[in-house]
DNA sequence: ACCTGAACACCGTTCAAGT
DNA sequence: ACCTGAACACCGTTCAAGT
């Protein structure tokens, strides 16, 4: 017959731009911060450097789309088990349940990808109002407005918890140098030492120069990073009620 | 006469440590994120690149002894002149007071080196317990102490405080490109025109998944950024305050 | 259209060699 | 001790060439 024959499906996988971010996640997740470059790509996807860039565009917009895939799915997660009790509370049901429920389900997606923490940062600096700023706001201001925020409010309250959990969560970011990762038993040892040569090295300052810091030396030492997240974020939610009591009493 | 020439004191400009940190801000300064390498440094100390590592270690080392004395004396110049009225408050007094100038200029010192923003971010993710934690966390526990806040709950407040900072600026780091500086009449059109884009596309987005968003645009389009991180800062005070109402009234 | 891979410009860092 | 600058390994990106 004179029918060609299509040879378009005759790759057994064809690269696709969603194939890479796949990839490019599963290199960080495994190997860490410094091991994603275009080389160790196009090895683990054998193919060239050429083929990346025909898909991708930029080093930098591959990562803007690992970030976000990484995002969304921790976000998306949440609102298909919203009943899910989350690890240390219980079911979901008040706004500040909700909201709580969002910040541990980021906390724990750095957790899980610690390059996470340092990417979001940096990605936040130069592009302020992307998709990490866009799909966060939308899932705090959901909850906000159910507070008893007035609607003039919203911006201002949802920025004000949002720009904490981006501070707590950079400065959380576990595995100084990508060795091991947070939830795993020798990752909690790891971490431990950490905090105490951090604690032991605060406890040791000119107590003239750093009386406060050596006053809370012992608190670092002994802190839970996930227990003093919520602590703050209840912190924040409780600032945020105080200013609008007319729908919710204040004590609980 | 026999006596040896010194030759020691013979150079006009002794390199050192602190002159190239020096040069490393300036060159972040005038340039841009990009502008500080090797490179460039050896070029404007007019020495070899081996100069720099015998004073500075690794590059990584400096950008850490160029944000720290960037941070160092943001914080000095507050403590050396504390009765002076921050911009759009008056004169120190309360605790309260003496937390917001300490957060004003931080805030202050990041629009003035741009390049602040995310090199903070990274450094912090990379040494959470680092110089920078050090120094905001002591200029904040101070006055903290003040607010009636007890001993065992410090580390949790001001570390609450210092995220919302972290965030906060993060977010804020102007001009997208280090293109021009941010408080000049040219970066603030730059910068209004760049908020009006972001704005716009928000507006743009689709009902159904982003009505939080959308209902927002406004408000991102016509918000101060110094005005709301001050917002801010009053709500997380307030949260820290009406946390222990005993020794200060909730209003004001 | 999709992919290959050599080549390019640039980076941080090292080190034998000078004073 | 302090400095020079060529050399090294590595990076992101481009592009003529292939299918």
């Amino acid at each position: 017959m004179a029918t060609q024959p299509r040879q378009s499906q005759r790759r057994r996988q064809v690269l696709s731009r969603e194939r890479i971010v796949e990839a490019a996640i599963e290199l960080l997740d495994t190997a860490g911060e410094g091991a994603l470059t275009v080389r160790t790509l196009t090895e683990r996807l054998s193919t060239g450097s050429g083929a990346i860039y025909h898909h991708v565009g930029t080093m930098n917009e591959l990562l803007e789309a690992a970030i976000d895939s990484v995002i969304a799915d921790a976000l998306a997660a949440l609102s298909t088990e919203p009943a899910a009790p989350v690890r240390g509370l219980g079911a979901a049901g008040t706004p500040e349940d909700e909201i709580r429920a969002v910040a541990l389900g980021l906390f724990d997606a750095v957790t899980e990808h610690p390059w996470l923490a340092a990417q979001v940062a940096v990605q936040i600096t130069r592009n302020p109002w992307g998709s990490v700023t866009r799909r966060v706001f939308e899932s705090i201001g959901r909850p906000m407005r159910a507070l008893g925020v007035p609607q003039r409010d919203w911006f201002a309250t949802t920025s004000t918890l949002v720009h904490y959990f981006l501070g707590a969560i950079a400065q959380n970011a576990h595995t100084p140098h990508g060795t091991s990762d947070g939830r795993t038993p020798e990752g909690e040892a790891e971490r431990a030492e950490f905090l105490d040569t951090a604690a032991g090295a605060w406890q040791d300052l000119d107590p003239d120069d750093y009386p406060f810091i050596r006053a809370i030396a012992d608190q670092v030492r002994e802190h839970d990073d996930r227990e003093q997240f919520l602590t703050g974020i209840n912190l924040v939610l409780r600032g945020i009620i105080a200013s609008y009591p007319t729908r919710h009493e204040i004590a609980r």
